[in-house]
DNA sequence: GCCCTAATTTAGGTAAACCTAAAAAATAGG
DNA sequence: CCTATTTTTTAGGTTTACCTAAATTAGGGC
């Protein structure tokens, strides 16, 4: 039976695992498990064999696992989890896909129930729809819905189309002249030392992170 | 000598925790570290004599410790995640304090200095201004610039001012003569299976968390 | 200055997460 | 169907992070 408390990262790694490697109803073998996960196959047995006692594999020895209801449950849990905290990095924060993953990665083991529905109604997904079986591998294709950034937390080389632009005071008049408004194309050409600098219709300038932050970007 | 390899969690909260209860030159003593850390006194010695080995806290038997200037540096970046990533679940997700407080101390041992340079960005914080020594706590204080959020990521019982309303299209003329229009004040009473009642000048009224998604609020 | 107590450390134990090497079981080929 | 090879497991080891109980040290009171 498995208790009420935390797994531990190895073993909601060793249950992601399993998952990922699960194809038609076929067990899968431990040397499989340990080429994955870059473990040793006796590492690999000691591992599941603790998961068949917490109740959440069906393991039989020389002959695999596979996930138990419960074991399918929190793999669906961790899948989802990855996916939105990867969403959220690479889209909202701009990071680089392969970091993305890997911090992702580690922190899918720390996400409350609270915090993974506050993520994904941020990301724009409503949760219910986003939690049904199945949905996650989709919604990463399909959900190609526009986002709004501000340009401060736009990546170089990204183009998007000018939405709004924070208080209309002098300076909103001045970045309108220089082709920030909305409506408008804009690239960010280059991001350094908190300068940004960027291409519009009107030709090239730069301006700070404390301005780029109150433009916001439709990519 | 500290090697380059991460240190594990409780090694990083250990430092964490020697750094938060060091006051004034003196060392920090094992008692004391126990108590706030929930650990036995035995193994604390344990930790901070290992500790000591990477030469990360200047360890005495019986005299207490306290950090390298190595470790002062972990302690730093430490704090840093950790006041980002509070922020970014209280302000920007929603999250009440306690839990946003509890995921964020889980979080701070697997951010990357990428992801924590653009989470900070994304904060609208000047990621040089905030890694200076010393600016966390005031920081959390001083920094209360208005936040732009959308209404699908408000908590229950907050109100803001509606700044501007994504797509003017016919729904958004139907709200406009709701009360939610761009200058207005908004209050988001509750929020439950994706509906959203929300009371403006104008009266009650509920819409679903696509349209709340698309209407942005200064809180 | 010595003793007593409280704080601290040492000694030794456990569980998890890894390892290697050896043993056992499954499978594949003839 | 029997053996050789591959896969898997068992046995036993290490490190980290915890524990308890026993030994040691520091410091205050007299």
């Amino acid at each position: 039976m498995a208790s009420m408390d935390a797994l531990s990262e190895s073993a909601e790694m060793m249950i992601k695992n399993i998952n990922e490697l699960a194809a038609d109803e076929k067990r899968v073998r431990t040397s499989d498990l340990a080429m994955k996960t870059d473990l040793k196959p006796a590492t690999v047995t000691e591992m599941i064999q603790r998961l068949g006692d917490l109740g959440l594999v069906d393991y039989e020895a020389y002959h695999g696992v596979h996930l138990t209801k419960q074991g399918q449950h929190v793999a669906d849990v961790i899948e989802h989890r990855f996916n939105i905290l990867e969403r959220f990095l690479t889209e909202i924060l701009g990071v680089e896909g392969n970091e993305a993953a890997e911090v992702a990665c580690r922190m899918e083991h720390v996400l409350t129930r609270d915090v993974e529905h506050k993520l994904t109604t941020f990301l724009g997904i409503d949760p219910k729809k986003e939690s049904e079986l199945f949905c996650h591998k989709i919604n990463i294709e399909e959900n190609k819905e526009p986002r709004y950034l501000p340009l401060s937390n736009f990546n170089e080389g990204k183009m998007g189309t000018v939405k709004l632009i924070f208080e209309d005071n002098e300076l909103s008049k001045i970045l309108s002249e220089q082709g920030v408004k909305p409506g408008n194309k804009i690239m960010l050409k280059k991001k350094e030392d908190n300068i940004y600098n960027v291409e519009t219709e009107e030709g090239n300038f730069s301006l700070d992170r404390e301005t780029a932050s109150k433009i916001i970007i439709q990519n």
